[in-house]
RNA sequence: GGACGGUUAGCUCAGUUGGUUAGAGCACGUGCUUCACACGCACGGGGUCACUGGUUCGAGUCCAGUACCGUCCACCA
C-alpha cells in the first residue's frame, strides 16, 4: 500500500479520482428492481453560464444527497443538464456579432440561429465541466440540453396539447415589454426597482373656458402625446361639473375629454389623471371602459415615433422625457415638479426599464392550479425549509396568466401555421379553431407554401417547466423505459434557490400534474416530494453577489486553491438551512484544513503499525479483544455511534451544516485530540496495540464513509490507503452502517458500549487540562519532566492510576504520584481529587493565594446562586425532580470543591 | 401597504420540546519544530443573548410590542 505523504495535496488526487469515476460510468443511474431509487434532476444552468458560488452550493448539495443516497444502498440517479436561456443567449451572441460590426438582421433567422448553435458547441459545455471539478456525480450519459431534438419534440407536443386542451390562447393586451431585447416579458422577468424621478405637475386647459385648467400629475412627460383623455374619481365633488368637457392636450395640442373612472385616486396630487392607454396598463383599461382611441407614441426600441408630434419625433424615450419637460414650461403648462421616488420596473436581463406596451402574444392560462396548492399544502411535496410554502401558496392565490411568447429567433418556435395573407391582427377565438385559416400542430400543415410560421419563440420558462420529465424521455414511451421512468419518477428532492419559485417550482408542479400518469394520484403525479431551498450566497458585506461589483470569488480559483473537498467542506459548514450565507474566505481555508487534518490522521494511523484486514467492518471487529477496552475505548464508540446517529437525523431534516459540524467536531476534537492522543500510549504496549489498531480502524472506516458525501475525493483516495476496500471498487460501492447496524454489530461480537466511561473520559479530560493550565501559569508548559502529586479518594485514584501513563504522556510530565498530604505546593481541585505541581524551588505563597482565593470567589458566586435556587419553596415544589435532583447534585460538588480550596488556602 | 426572515463574543454563525456556569470556527494573547498534522498542539482573554413589557419556580428559547437590517409580493399617476 503507497505510503501516505506528509500533507494533503488535493490536484492530483481530484484528477485521478474524477477520472476514475467517468471511466466506470459509476454515476450511471440504474434500475435496479427491489432497491429503492433517489433522483434528482440538476436545476439546468444556462448555458451561457460559468460557475458561480451559487452553483457551487446548490450542486454541492444535490450530490452530498446523491453520494449519501448511494451508501445508504440506494439506486441513485442525478440527470444533468443545461437551459438554452433564450434571451441571456441570443444576447450573448448578438454581442460577438456586434464587435465584427454586424447585428442578427444581417444574417436572417436562419444563419442567425445556426451561429448560436456553433456558440453552444463550442462553448456550451463549460459549465458542465466546471461542475465535474466540483466533484459532482451526475450521470452524464444522460446530458440533456433544453433544444434537443427529443426535449424540443416535448415542448411543442406540450404546446399543442394546452391549445387543444383550451388552456392557450392568442389575444392583444398590455405586456412588459424590453426595449433592448425586444421582446416581451413576463411579470416574473421584470424587477420592481426604487428610482428617483421627477413628478411633473402640468395643466390642462378648459377647451370651453380659456383661462382655466386641471392639473394631473405625471412622471412620464413624453407620453403626453398619446394622452386621449383626463379622468377624475365619478365622486369627487371638485371635478363634477367637469366630466364630459373638453381639455387642450398641450403637447401635440388636441382636444381630449374628461371622464369619470373609479380607478383614480382622489387623494393623489390633483386627484386627475391623464389616460395614455398604450404606454400604461391601468390607463388602458381606462381606456377600454371608455371605448378611448389608443394613441402608441413609442416604436418598440423605445425611441419615440411621429404620432408623439414634430419636436419629440426620433428622440429616445428619456431625451424625450426631457424635451417634453421642455416644450410644457415653454408654453407654461409645466407648474412645478418636484423629484419623486417610485418603483419602476425593469427588465431582468436588460436592465433597462420595461414599457407597458400593447401587442399581439401567446398566453397560458395554468392548468391544475388547486392540485398544486395541494400537493404542497397537504404535504405530498414537503418545502425545506417550510415557510416557502406560503410564498408558494400566495404565488398560486393571485397567480395571472402567462406571456409564454417571445420575440426572439433563439428557442422554441411556436408552432402555429397562420394560412398565407390572414390578417393576423383580426384573428378570433374561433378563427384560431378553424383549421384553414390557422394550424396548431407538431408536424405543420402538410401544404407549407400556402402558410407562415408563427415567427415568435417559446418563453425559456415554457421549456424549462417540462424538465423532470422530459430529461426521462417523455412523452416516448420507448424512451421513457429506456430512461426508468417507472422507477425514478416522481424524483426525490429538488435543490434550488427560492428565487425561482414561481419562474420553475411552482410551473413544474403543475407541469407534472397535467401530463404525468393521468387519472393517478397527485403522489405519482408531482415532479418531486422534496424540494430544498439554499440560501442566497453574498459577499462579506452581505451584498447579493454580482458581476458588476465584482464581489464574487471564482470558485475554480477557490478549488486551486482549497481543493474542491475543502471548497464544499467550507461552503456547506456555513450555509445553514435556509439562510443567506455570508462568504468568508477562511471558512473554505477551514475545510482545506480539516481535509489535511483527515489525512494527517490517517497517515499516523499507517504509521502506527501493520495494516489489518480492513475490508469489512465484521474483519475489523474481528481483530479487536473487547476485553481490553478502557474507558477511552468505549467514549470513542460511544461518539462514534452517536455521530453516525445525528449525522442520520441531519440528513433526514435537510441539515447539511449541522452534519458537517457535527463530523468536523468528532473527528478534531473526540478522535484527533483525544482518542489518537490516549492511543500514543497504548500503543507502547504490545498487550493493547492490536484492539487499539483496529479501533482506529473502525473509526477512520466510517468517518469517511459519513464524510464521503462532503468531501468525495480526499475519503475516495483514503478508502484505497488503508484498504477499506479492493482496489478495483470505489468507495460508494460500499455501504454506510447506521447506528443501529454499527451497534448491532458491535453487540454481536461481544462488546456492549459502557455508557458511564463517557463521563469517566470528561473527567479525565478535564483533569488533563486543568494540569496543563497549572503547568502553563507556573512557565512550564514546555517542560515535560515535571512531577504532579495527587490527593484523592480511593475511586478517583483508581482513575487516576489506571490511565497515570496516557495522562502523564498528554500533560506533559514524567510521573503521577499519590501522598497522603501535600503542602506548599500549587493545586487545582479537579473532578478526580487535587493534584500538586511538585516545584524544585519554593512556591510564591502571595501569589499561589491570589490565584486560589480568585478561584473560590467564581465558586462562591456560582454557589451562592444555586442556593438560592434551591431556597426558593416554588421552585423546590414546581421543578421536575430531575432538575432539583442534579441543582442538589452540582451544589454538593461545589461545596466540596469550596471546601477543599479553602484547606488549600489554609495551608500556606 | 402586505408577508417572511434576521438581530447571541472583534467577525461569521450554532443554540433541539424553557432547566446546571450560553457554544463553535476565525481573529486575538501567551507558550511550544512533543517521534500524524505549524493546514498543527496547549493554555488563555472576550458575551446585559437588539430594546420594552408579560407568562413562568426558571426565558437566549414562549407571548405582546418597539427599533434597525434584509428579502419577496402589491398598477397609486
Amino acid at each position: 500500500m503507497a505510503e501516505i505523504t506528509k500533507s494533503y495535496e488535493p490536484r492530483d488526487v481530484e484528477k485521478k479520482w474524477y477520472a476514475a469515476w467517468q471511466a466506470a460510468h459509476a454515476f450511471a443511474g440504474k434500475v435496479v428492481p427491489g432497491k429503492a431509487s433517489y433522483s434528482i434532476v440538476i436545476p439546468p444552468p444556462n448555458v451561457t453560464g460559468v460557475l458561480t458560488m451559487g452553483h457551487v452550493l446548490n450542486n454541492a448539495l444535490q450530490d452530498i444527497l446523491i453520494r449519501r443516497a448511494r451508501l445508504e444502498g440506494k439506486s441513485a440517479l442525478w440527470i444533468p443538464g443545461t437551459d438554452h436561456a433564450g434571451i441571456a443567449t441570443q444576447t450573448v451572441v448578438e454581442r460577438e456579432l456586434r464587435k465584427q460590426k454586424k447585428t442578427r438582421h444581417d444574417f436572417g433567422r436562419e444563419k442567425f440561429v445556426e451561429k448560436v448553435w456553433e456558440w453552444r458547441h463550442e462553448k456550451g459545455g463549460i459549465i458542465l465541466e466546471q461542475l465535474r471539478r466540483l466533484g459532482a456525480s451526475c450521470d452524464w450519459d444522460r446530458t440533456h440540453f433544453t433544444m434537443d431534438p427529443a426535449y424540443s419534440r416535448a415542448v411543442l407536443q406540450v404546446f399543442v396539447e394546452l391549445f387543444n386542451r383550451g388552456f392557450i390562447y392568442r389575444g392583444k393586451r398590455m405586456v412588459n415589454w424590453c426595449p433592448v431585447s425586444l421582446t416581451a416579458l413576463s411579470d416574473e422577468e421584470v424587477i420592481m426597482k426604487p428610482t428617483n424621478g421627477t413628478l411633473y405637475k402640468v395643466r390642462y386647459e378648459l377647451v370651453d373656458r380659456p383661462g382655466e385648467y386641471i392639473q394631473v400629475s405625471t412622471t412620464r412627460p413624453e407620453t403626453i402625446p398619446g394622452d386621449v383623455a383626463i379622468a377624475v374619481h365619478p365622486e369627487d365633488p371638485r371635478y363634477a361639473d367637469l366630466v364630459g368637457k373638453k381639455v387642450w392636450r398641450p403637447i401635440n395640442r388636441a382636444q381630449i375629454p374628461i371622464i369619470a373612472d373609479a380607478a383614480v385616486d382622489k387623494e393623489f396630487g390633483s386627484g386627475a389623471l391623464k389616460i395614455t392607454p398604450a404606454h400604461d396598463k391601468v390607463d388602458y383599461e381606462v381606456g377600454l371602459r371608455h371605448k378611448l382611441p389608443i394613441v402608441d407614441v413609442l416604436r418598440a426600441d423605445g425611441v419615440l415615433n411621429e404620432l408623439a408630434g414634430a419636436e419629440l419625433a426620433g428622440l429616445e424615450r428619456f431625451a424625450g422625457r426631457k424635451k417634453a419637460a421642455e416644450l410644457l414650461k415653454e408654453s407654461g403648462n409645466l407648474v412645478g415638479e418636484e423629484s419623486y421616488a417610485n418603483n419602476v420596473g425593469y427588465s431582468e436581463r436588460a436592465d433597462v426599464p420595461i414599457e407597458p406596451r400593447l401587442t399581439e402574444q401567446w398566453w397560458l392560462r395554468y392548468p391544475r392550479i388547486e392540485e398544486a396548492k395541494a400537493a404542497v399544502r397537504d404535504g405530498h411535496i414537503k418545502f425545506f425549509p417550510e415557510r416557502w410554502s406560503k410564498v408558494y401558496l400566495h404565488w398560486l392565490e393571485n397567480i395571472q396568466d402567462w406571456c409564454i411568447s417571445r420575440q426572439l429567433w433563439w428557442g422554441h418556435r411556436i408552432p402555429v401555421w397562420y394560412r398565407k395573407g390572414l390578417d393576423r391582427s383580426k384573428l378570433t377565438e374561433a378563427d384560431l379553431r378553424d383549421t384553414t385559416k390557422v394550424q396548431v400542430s407538431l408536424e405543420g400543415p402538410s401544404d407549407p407554401e400556402n402558410w407562415e410560421q408563427e415567427e415568435d419563440v417559446l418563453d425559456t420558462w415554457a421549456s424549462s417547466w417540462l424538465w423532470p420529465f422530459a430529461t426521462m424521455g417523455w412523452p416516448n414511451q420507448n424512451e421513457m423505459k429506456k430512461a426508468g421512468f417507472d422507477y425514478f419518477y416522481p424524483t426525490t428532492t429538488l435543490v434550488t434557490g427560492p428565487d425561482i419559485i414561481f419562474f420553475w417550482v411552482a410551473r413544474m408542479i403543475m407541469a407534472g400534474l397535467e401530463f404525468i400518469r393521468p387519472g393517478e394520484s397527485l403522489d405519482q403525479r408531482i415532479p418531486f416530494k422534496n424540494v430544498y431551498f439554499t440560501g442566497i450566497i453574498r459577499d462579506a458585506q452581505g451584498r447579493k453577489m454580482s458581476k458588476s461589483l465584482g464581489n464574487s470569488p471564482d470558485p475554480l480559483t477557490l478549488i486551486d486553491k482549497y481543493g474542491a473537498d475543502g471548497l464544499r467542506f467550507g461552503i456547506i459548514s456555513i450555509a445553514p438551512q435556509g439562510q443567506d450565507i455570508r462568504f468568508q474566505e477562511e471558512r473554505i481555508e477551514g475545510g482545506k484544513n480539516f481535509c489535511n487534518k483527515l489525512w494527517n490522521a490517517s497517515r499516523f494511523r499507517q504509521m502506527s503499525g501493520e495494516a489489518g484486514d480492513n475490508s469489512s467492518v465484521a474483519a475489523i471487529l474481528a481483530r479487536l479483544e473487547p476485553s481490553k477496552f478502557d474507558a477511552d475505548d468505549h467514549a470513542i464508540l460511544e461518539r462514534l455511534i452517536a455521530t453516525t446517529a445525528s449525522v442520520e437525523k441531519a440528513f433526514a431534516e435537510f441539515e447539511f451544516s449541522a452534519a458537517v459540524q457535527t463530523l468536523y467536531g468528532f473527528f478534531w476534537n473526540d478522535f484527533c485530540d483525544w482518542y489518537v492522543e490516549v492511543s500514543k500510549a497504548k500503543l507502547q504496549s504490545a498487550d493493547t496495540k492490536t484492539t487499539c489498531l483496529a479501533l482506529q480502524d473502525l473509526i477512520i472506516r466510517q468517518t469517511l464513509l459519513l464524510l464521503h458525501p462532503f468531501i468525495p475525493f480526499i475519503t475516495e483516495e483514503l478508502w484505497h490507503l488503508l484498504g477499506f476496500g479492493p482496489e478495483n471498487a470505489f468507495i460508494e460501492e460500499a455501504r454506510i452502517e447506521t447506528a443501529a447496524e454499527l451497534s448491532e454489530a458491535l453487540k454481536s461480537r461481544g462488546i456492549s458500549i459502557d455508557t458511564a466511561a463517557a463521563s469517566a473520559v470528561e473527567k479525565l479530560k478535564t483533569t488533563a487540562s486543568q494540569a496543563r493550565a497549572l503547568k502553563a501559569e507556573f512557565n512550564l508548559a514546555s517542560r515535560r519532566d515535571v512531577r504532579f502529586f495527587a490527593t484523592a479518594s480511593d475511586a478517583d485514584w483508581a482513575v487516576l492510576d489506571a490511565n497515570a501513563s496516557k495522562l502523564t504522556r498528554m500533560v506533559g510530565a514524567n510521573e503521577l504520584l499519590r501522598k497522603a498530604k501535600v503542602d506548599g505546593a500549587p493545586a487545582v481541585v479537579t473532578p478526580l481529587g487535587t493534584l500538586y505541581l511538585d516545584l524544585a524551588s519554593t512556591v510564591d505563597v502571595a501569589a499561589e493565594k491570589q490565584r486560589l482565593a480568585k478561584e473560590l470567589e467564581k465558586l462562591q458566586q456560582h454557589i451562592a446562586g444555586t442556593e438560592a435556587r434551591l431556597a426558593n419553596t416554588a421552585f423546590v415544589s414546581k421543578a421536575p425532580p430531575a432538575v432539583l435532583e442534579g441543582a442538589r447534585k452540582q451544589l454538593a460538588e461545589l461545596q466540596a470543591k469550596k471546601a477543599e480550596i479553602e484547606r488549600l488556602l489554609g495551608g500556606l
